[in-house]
DNA sequence: AGCACGCCGACT
DNA sequence: GTCGGCGTGCTC
């Protein structure tokens, strides 16, 4: 490019900073053998610090004065980060109207961002030598690494190695001997090696499915969004494992996203037995290098088929053919700090850009994605038909007034569990609430145990015992007599997962009871363990959060037990009910897969709620119908576009003094743009007070997103301005997920 | 955010 | 007499 052939006067360069603003630098000697251009990453010293940075822009002038322009200290890059990425960066930046060094930073493999080169990386296999053992008396763990080696002849990884305890300095030692050599060869997998893609058959689908796949593939050379809308076991993953294959078959790449919890083994190990190629995912569990190899194999192209949870929408594809987003509904494709992004919004946008396809799945969408798809802006495909022949489980609604609870269950429920078991069925029963008990409580004076640092309540653990508060994670001991009127009589209210898995135990004690919840599953094999138990098949009772009621299946469970689905129903928040509904239909989709037909009780006490009833009776896309039409009516979204700003210190009157002059700046702002954006506030954030921290919200809402995001952007200026935004830390929160 | 500089309390 | 609390200022 001939613009670029000389060397620019300066560098505009993004820092990850949470200063919203580009700092000029001149460019240093060496130049990347593609000219400066945007993309180039730079180490930069910034204050007494070095950093790296992106280059944005070569500008012919600057604002700063010459004398106080710095020079980049490195060039890091030989050519631009890729085209896809960087434009999705910019996109995502501008439009949560977060700074561009700080999205940069997020969308980036911490590798990259510590400024390691960009190149595919080798990695090592060792592998021991035919040599004579020497002694090695004086390096007894180098003698039992060598004799480990040596029942693996083609050689082990680096991280083989050090996952059994043994040390690269080990290792080292042994090449020093000559005994072990060391091999470099490409992390990941290279191209198939047969002329087939498949390494099993797919299944064959049924009509609906066909149907649904056919229409698909009506839009695969452009952007062509669809709503798969398949209910529990229709199975809508055969239908993306059969898309991906097309879209392989063309030389493309699949990103497939999937809630933080559906990056399981199972699901893996379904697309890596499907496909010969490789499948690089993206889970928590990678080192730094080896997510900066999968970042590398999808750049390049290696990888045909990359899996991975929300950040993996900011993973750059040669020749990106097809975005699929399981479960999209799901809340974790929300990021709820920092840079706020949705996953699903931004993948929308980059399928758009890419002029590709994408399918979002799911047995309960979104109120947003079903507008989009009653408005015929996304395609509706639906799969109806279960694949064990069986009608989705309905919601018997079961009146909580009045009965008298154990751990949360009245007579009639646990007399249906008990059947259920002796007709040697499993039994789900779950409760949103892990603990043993919501809080503990003073039956003398009517205290209650609430956290010292959060408008909270304590939960009561029995395991081990303590009080502990959910919200900011401080433990406390039990105490043994009331702290204000010392009476000894405490008691806890109301049950968790703890109790009612104590409760269960007691009344079935021929039973094994599973417990699933996020301090049961603490352990890393803790969750797979339990599952591989249950599907043994045995009778056998789980308790559990919302961990159990996501996508995994549970064959041999022919009732599902909800103790109280009354939580979402009169929550201030106005996608509670939204959620609930979908938890609730999520949960009662674990019963009955296989062959057996499957119970779901409801318990509530509220049976005759009409939003309850109609989910229950008519299903979900009633109830959603329903909710978007009261959407409409009180301005929300999906007919409504919300901006949060967020106000947060440490001392709640200098949190209220900003936010009110914050809003009243806006406020008189808005008189002189003709603006139809409404603002309302400040108001204390549901939950006050959290980590000593008081928290205040400012809503902007309006129909039209380009005049909210002009309030917003001058918002963010105001703000930054302000000599207080220093110790009141502001932030914005583009379509926010709740209002908390 | 970092990281410095800069003024006032309890310690080797 | 110092070590260190966090107020406020700056980063091309």
């Amino acid at each position: 490019m001939s613009s670029t052939d000389h060397t620019p006067r300066l560098l505009r360069v993004a820092l990850p900073t949470p200063l919203r603003r580009l700092f000029d630098y001149r460019p240093c000697r060496e130049a990347p053998a593609c000219g400066w251009r945007p993309g180039i990453r730079v180490k930069v010293p910034f204050g007494r610090r070095q950093l790296i940075g992106v280059v944005v822009e070569c500008p012919e002038r600057s604002d700063v004065p010459d004398a106080q322009l710095k020079s980049v200290l490195a060039c890091l890059d030989e050519a631009p980060l890729p085209d896809d990425w960087w434009w999705l960066c910019r996109f995502t930046a501008r439009y949560y109207q977060h700074p561009l060094g700080d999205t940069i930073a997020q969308a980036l493999p911490v590798a990259l961002r510590q400024g390691r080169p960009l190149q595919a990386r080798h990695q090592e296999r060792w592998i021991a030598r035919d040599a004579a053992t020497p002694t090695l008396e004086r390096a007894p763990r180098q003698a039992e690494l060598l004799a480990m080696l040596r029942q693996h002849p083609r050689g082990l990884m680096t991280r083989a190695i050090t996952a059994q305890g043994f040390t690269r300095a080990q290792l080292e030692g042994l090449q020093a001997k000559h005994l072990v050599e060391r091999h470099e060869e490409r992390l990941t997998a290279t191209e198939e090696e047969s002329g087939s893609r498949l390494a099993e058959p797919s299944l064959p689908l049924n009509r609906e499915q066909a149907s649904v796949l056919a229409e698909i593939h009506e839009g695969l050379e452009r952007y062509h969004p669809c709503l798969l809308h398949g209910v529990t076991g229709s199975g809508k993953t055969e239908v993306y494992l059969q898309l991906i294959e097309a879209v392989l078959a063309r030389g493309r790449q699949a990103l497939v996203l999937v809630p933080e919890i559906g990056l399981t083994p199972q699901t893996l190990t379904r697309f890596r037995q499907r496909f010969r190629v490789p499948v690089v995912a993206l889970h928590s569990g990678l080192t730094d290098l080896e997510r900066l190899d999968a970042w590398d194999a999808a750049r390049t192209g290696r990888a045909p088929i990359v899996i991975g949870t929300r950040s993996a929408v900011f993973t750059p594809l040669a020749a990106a053919g097809v975005i699929v987003i399981d479960e999209e509904h799901d809340g974790s494709f929300k990021q709820q700090e920092g840079l706020r992004y949705h996953a699903r919004d931004l993948a929308i946008a980059r399928a758009h850009r890419d002029n590709i396809p994408i399918v979002l799945g799911s047995a309960t969408p979104a109120l947003e994605t079903l507008a989009q798809a009653r408005s015929g802006r996304y395609r509706h495909l639906r799969l109806t038909q279960r694949a064990n022949r069986h009608a989705p489980a309905r919601l018997e609604l079961t009146d909580l007034r009045g009965r008298h609870r154990q751990g949360g269950l009245i007579a009639p429920a646990i007399e249906t569990i008990r059947q259920t078991l002796n007709a040697g069925n499993q039994v789900l029963v779950f409760i949103n609430r892990r603990g043993f008990a919501p809080t503990l409580a003073c039956h003398a004076c009517g205290w209650l145990a609430e956290c010292r640092h959060c408008d909270a309540r304590m939960t009561l653990h029995r395991q081990p015992q303590e009080l502990v508060c959910h919200h900011c994670d401080f433990h406390r001991a039990l105490p043994d007599a009331c702290p204000e009127c010392d009476s000894g009589d405490l008691r806890p209210l109301g049950s968790g997962t703890e109790r009612t898995e104590e409760t269960l135990a007691a009344l079935f004690p021929e039973t094994p009871v599973h417990r699933i919840d996020r301090d049961s599953t603490r352990r890393k094999q803790a969750f797979e363990d339990i599952l591989r138990e249950i599907r043994r098949g045995e009778p056998s009772l789980l308790v559990g959060t919302q961990m159990l009621a996501k996508g995994h299946h549970l064959p041999h469970v022919t009732l599902v037990v909800v103790v109280n689905a009354d939580a979402g129903l009169y929550a201030s928040d106005f996608r509670a009910l939204e959620h609930s509904a979908q938890l609730l239909v999520q949960v009662a989709g674990r019963a009955g897969r296989a062959e057996h037909p499957g119970r779901v009780l409801v318990q509530t006490l509220h049976p005759d709620d009409p939003n309850l009833r109609l989910l229950a009776d008519r299903g979900y896309e009633a109830l959603a119908g329903q909710l978007l039409e009261e959407r409409r009516l009180a301005g929300l979204p999906p007919y409504r576009h919300l901006a949060l700003a967020r106000f947060e210190a440490a001392r709640e009157e200098h949190v209220a003094e900003f936010a009110t002059a914050a809003a009243e700046a806006l406020r008189e702002w808005l008189t002189t743009q003709d603006a139809s954006v409404t603002c309302l506030g400040p108001v204390p954030a549901p939950m006050e007070r959290r980590q000593n921290r008081y928290h205040m919200q400012l809503m902007l809402a309006d129909i039209r997103r380009s005049a909210l995001h002009r309030a917003c952007a001058w918002l963010v200026q105001w703000l930054e301005s302000h000599p207080d935004s220093r110790r009141v830390r502001a932030s914005l929160d583009i379509d926010p997920k709740t209002l908390t």
